[in-house]
DNA sequence: ATGTACTAGTTGCTTTTGTAACTAACAAGC
DNA sequence: GCTTGTTAGTTACAAAAGCAACTAGTACAT
């Protein structure tokens, strides 16, 4: 009687994903934090200007989904870095051009290639099929 | 020449993963925030108490990934909430067997059924197997 | 018994995040 | 022109998290 409560803590996705986030976060944290002194959310800012061009502060709210203020402060602290560059367009002077300098590019391919070190090292416990799989469905949850 | 860079900013699982656990977690946040005023931190400290029974504040720590001093609050803040209680052990007096009231224990109940319809709810979109795939790789990678 | 080392948990201070109010720029109606 | 509404981005203040130093209790060697 009342076997209905096989449901376990452990089965609660949002639990999971948030400790599988948190583990992997953590180990590549050292990477940009020691080496360039930067925040998460500078890297990941960072990581989308190498990856996508130059973008808006905006662009990056909406494709990194990281709310404006945060962004608002990364940008900030990157450009005293003298990893990016601002400059306003003539016409609509609300928007600003976001691009990475010389050094703010060196800085991301060198992370580039940590990450990408950094993956293949997880994929190597995973089979080629788990892991396609694995990417598809996260990026389903993430709606990306 | 150089077609080596087919790495996307999208193929890197600890993105992934932390745009997934964002998703999720704001979307099951309302369920504890607004009905009972409690923080993230709060809601996972109240569901190892409800899914393990007694647990010191140390065990939460090892089990959840949690530092303490984070721990240490969330247990204040139950306790302000008379969601839990202490007993000090006589045999260490420095450890203390928390337990939730049955008010905690209530409130236990209902984030439990809320958390176990949201997983279901997300398992809609996945197919029985890949449900099963998605839990056991994320336990995998979270080290659980 | 007492000095050293360790453990559980708390507290104070700093850093980071979140929220909401703000500035500056544009756009459209009148 | 000038009012009303909207958008990009910043800033000020409040909430939360991180870190390091601390208290209190235990263990164990001398």
């Amino acid at each position: 009687m009342d076997q209905k409560n096989s449901f376990e803590l452990t089965d609660f996705l949002p639990y999971l994903l948030n400790q599988a986030a948190e583990v992997t976060s953590r180990d590549f944290e050292p990477y940009y934090k020691k080496k360039y002194g930067m925040l998460r959310t500078e890297w990941r800012v960072l990581f989308h200007l190498g990856q996508y061009g130059t973008l808006t502060a905006k662009d990056i709210c909406q494709r990194a989904r990281i709310h404006k203020t945060k962004v608002s402060r990364a940008v900030h602290a990157l450009e005293q870095k003298r990893y990016l560059s601002r400059e306003q367009l003539p016409d609509d002077r609300r928007h600003e051009k976001l691009d990475l300098t010389r050094s703010g590019q060196r800085v991301f391919k060198d992370l580039e290639t940590e990450a990408q070190n950094f993956d293949r090292q997880m994929m190597t416990s995973f089979t080629e099929e788990e892991y396609q799989m694995f990417r598809s469905l996260l990026a389903r949850v993430a709606k990306l």
